[in-house]
DNA sequence: GATAAATGCAACCATAAAGTTGCAAATTGT
DNA sequence: ACAATTTGCAACTTTATGGTTGCATTTATC
């Protein structure tokens, strides 16, 4: 008799992430829009709250307008900025909400892994 | 005479967030490995503490191992996951300081903002 | 009203990313 | 020894991404 596949361990994620992983969609487009040096740099900019224009951001950068363009177009898919058209140009600022909720999320998993490290740390020391 | 250019303003990130820009290769790249929703709720699996193998992270997937394989190496590349050999199989682990170090980026983000508001709101009352 | 500035739009290109399939190699259990 | 498990490796396909260039469009300024 052949031997049976032992495998059957489907893991979980613990309570304290399951809430946030149910968003993992959105949330994972937020880290997306966020994982990329020319975007990061950008948010960064826009964090000082100011609402700056496509020519200004481009200011700084090594890439063309139009470039700089489409990275402000992913970042507003996910809801990281806002654009407001004033005039003949488009000015752009942050939208912190869903940074906040990324932070929130990276928090968790935080949380999560200090409790596991205390219970491994509580199981080794009832064994001593 | 024609009118010169008057954009010269080139934006500068907040003092509070100008060490983090300074990584922002490295930090994009966590970022980069966070956003996608394969691998984001494979760091919500792995944030619950234990050591799984891939056939374990594959199940509950509806993908290959093949593929989860790959995900798991693009999260090591990023420094947020570890692999242990063990025996015939290759357990992965979480290695939070990465997703620490991002966190405390969108932290300062979220402060320099919460500044800039409350700057705002001062200029706005001054001016009554 | 002519000119310059800021932006929008579209086509295009090169490379990377996400997934698949097929097969070889190492390790474990009977 | 043999069979089953787990993984590794390589080739391949499809689609997304990041960038470019060229030109049209809207808005301000003189």
């Amino acid at each position: 008799m052949p031997s049976k596949p032992r495998n059957p361990s489907p893991p979980s994620s613990p309570a304290g992430v399951s809430g946030l992983v149910r968003a993992s969609d959105t949330l994972a487009g937020v880290f997306a829009a966020l994982g990329d040096p020319t975007r990061l740099k950008l948010v960064a900019v826009l964090c000082a709250g100011g609402a700056f224009s496509i020519a200004q951001l481009t200011t700084g950068t090594d890439i063309s307008r139009q470039a700089v363009t489409k990275h402000l177009q992913v970042l507003s898919d996910a809801g990281v900025v806002r654009d407001v058209k004033m005039g003949r140009e488009r000015l752009w600022q942050l939208e912190p909400a869903q940074i906040d909720e990324a932070r929130r999320m990276l928090e968790a998993i935080g949380r999560e892994w200090d409790v596991a490290l205390n219970k491994l740390k509580m199981f080794v020391e009832s064994a001593e």
